[in-house]
DNA sequence: ATACATCCTGTAGCAACTACAGTTCCAAGA
DNA sequence: TCTTGGAACTGTAGTTGCTACAGGATGTAT
């Protein structure tokens, strides 16, 4: 945790520090995610406290759902002055529909799964009802 | 939706019948989902009535959140015999299991994304609380 | 016979990682 | 200073479940 000597943090630091696996770091510094941390004479990345910082945003939108695309969108709004937040909300927004979207989904995954599995519990049909179901979509 | 001349289905004909989209149902077989079907001398697929059932099988499946591996797995134990009806139970268990997970874990975007516009629509902040949120934890 | 739709294969792309192999670097102890 | 051990480096490839080509062969209908 306590880094480098000159006050830097190795990605391993920076990894432990923001909860972004070391691979998935390289992995979003891949695809531009954060600007990319200086490196020292061997080519090892340094990063500061704003980096490791930045690091923990990407992690967090990530647990919320946002893709890459949106997060890289959401930092640079970040990055500009006052003006923008009603695109920060918009885009909050989409995402939240989009979260709703899922769920509704996967009610309904669970609705007709736990249906299955209870017919089947009862036994009330001779043959296997979750096959049935699915071969025959009567269920 | 008629298909061929002598009976069979042309792979356009089983994408319409189970409603499998036609590079999909390549895809499965690539991954060996359902038992390719025979070919026509020319090397067109010919699938048979009960071949597009197991194509929709699959796409029931995979609506239902099930894996491809599991899929293959169901699919073996459809053909065998009656015996292993508990394991069918038991996969279906596995998946309702996986879906209220997610689902659980959905709700819990849901629920941080929507205090955040929340707040943000109180405006009871002086900064944009999502980015805050987002940067600091404190949501 | 010819046109046209459909089909074929193989490859590559998508998201968002994860996992190597093979090499180089850094920091600390002797 | 030298050596050692762990950590970092790059590049490539795998994962899941598709989707999208290109370039060519086939099937069917007229």
């Amino acid at each position: 945790m306590t880094g480098h000597r000159h006050g830097g943090f190795s990605i391993g630091a920076a990894s432990r520090g923001s909860g972004v696996n070391i691979e998935t770091i390289r992995c979003y510094e891949r695809s531009g995610l954060p600007a990319p941390p200086p490196r020292t004479a061997g080519g090892h990345r340094v990063y500061d406290a704003e980096g490791v910082k930045r690091l923990d945003f990407v992690r967090r939108a990530r647990e919320l759902g946002f893709t890459l695309d949106r997060i890289r969108h959401l930092s640079a709004l970040a990055d500009e002055a006052e003006s923008s937040r009603a695109e920060v909300s918009a885009l909050a927004n989409v995402q939240l529909g989009a979260v709703r979207r899922r769920l509704a989904d996967l009610a309904r995954r669970e609705a007709v799964l736990a249906a299955m599995i209870e017919r089947r519990a009862r036994g009330t049909v001779p043959d296997c009802p979750i096959l049935e179901a699915l071969f025959d979509g009567t269920g």
